[in-house]
DNA sequence: CTGCCACCTTACAGATGCCTTATGGGCCCA
DNA sequence: TGGGCCCATAAGGCATCTGTAAGGTGGCAG
């Protein structure tokens, strides 16, 4: 799941940032409106934070130029907490649902994960694959009831081949959603991050469950 | 669905009352703790709603009462903005969620839903996590049956960990429920904290129960 | 059979994030 | 007012993670 962050104080941001990937999204931080429109235009999210209080391009032109471009992607935005009007405004211009600043982090994390739930995207908490089994939330995978030890990258992308279980994952969708790579280019991360993920999944154990289809990518099955 | 509101304040039990009703539940309200206690013990309610700053009977004891005489009704308080510990204190004596006033009253709406939506979710007063174990109630934490001497702050942040044993705990998350800091990430006292938690807990004996999750936080657990 | 290309495998070193310790400020209570 | 405890800050050390690079392996087309 990627978010985008726009939001001009880079404090704020940062904190926002650290909040989402501890907690297993990817998230992008532009620090004005107008970075924030291209990279939500460009880029691929699912969901947008929203800063209003910006000083380029006023928050509230990100939503409607997005929506006037026809771009569904849920928004979130962040207001002052006197700004009763503010709240029905971006509600009105097609946000999805807002937050009054300040406000806790987990309050934010709950909404978004409302958000995505009611989304076309509805994924459950614990995947399983043979006798292997991941618990997204938990941040806890096992096999043959052994634990895991993997590092936030192999579980980010254990995690990926698992949501999409016995179809093929392209080495670029891969790049794209563990390592936010939007274009080519020649690095080998995605096979030595698949290397070691082996090492761990795979290697110690009878049966094997990642396969390479060469030329397209990874499966993630059992055989 | 019933909810019963237990406010002194007439004008805010009110304005609650009506929000409800406006949405489909039926509210009753109670004007102080002795009241609400009663209502709640004698009527069928699915929910209650309670602020903490009351006069007669403090909030507080109505929770603790009410889980005395084995009553599993979800409660949700209301508190105020800057009182950290009491959001931690309601939690622990077995409320299921709480609300920082001031609110927007969809705000609360939507924990209500989510309450009632998940059910009953009683916590307990004592949790127990290999030979450590903590007593919500008493302030008090052993690990094989040796009292293990805890200052505030280390027994807040035990009890996080502990409430949600074998799930990852978040720095963010530990920075918002132990220390209310919203937007300051350049500090260390989490993991400073987690030193000396872990001088006590752990550093003694031969199992270690504190694990770190690089990049995603803590879990307490036995392995 | 042969060469190419995709992928595998390993080693290494920089970066990152966490640990650890020391220091001093603040607060409570005698 | 003074002592003691609690705890935030800061700084340096250290382990782990992870990207890079370089060489190896094996499948596949011609």
């Amino acid at each position: 799941m990627r978010i985008l962050i726009i939001e001009d104080e880079i404090k704020s941001a940062e904190y926002l940032r650290k909040g989402f990937s501890e907690n297993g999204y990817i998230a992008d931080v532009a620090n004005d409106g107008e970075d924030g429109l291209h990279l939500a235009v460009t880029g691929e999210y699912d969901l947008i934070i929203l800063d209003v209080g910006l000083p380029e391009r006023s928050g509230w032109s990100v939503i409607t130029e997005l929506r006037r471009k026809g771009i569904e992607i849920p928004v979130l935005f962040l207001t002052a907490r006197d700004a009763v009007e503010d709240r029905i405004k971006g509600l009105e211009l097609g946000a999805d649902d807002y937050l009054v600043k300040p406000f806790v982090f987990s309050e934010l994390l709950a909404r978004v994960r409302t958000i995505l739930r009611r989304g076309p995207l509805r994924q459950p908490d614990v995947l399983t694959i043979g006798d292997l089994v991941i618990d997204l939330v938990r941040h806890k995978a096992t096999r043959a009831n052994q634990r895991l030890d993997l590092t936030p990258k192999e579980f980010m992308l254990l995690s990926l081949l698992a949501r999409r279980a016995g179809e093929v994952v392209s080495r670029t969708l891969i790049a794209e959603q563990v390592w936010d790579m939007n274009f080519d280019s020649d690095t080998n991360v995605v096979d030595v991050a698949v290397r070691r993920l082996r090492a761990k999944v795979d290697d110690p154990y009878e049966t094997k469950l990642i396969h390479t289809l060469r030329g397209v990518g990874y499966v993630l099955e059992e055989r």
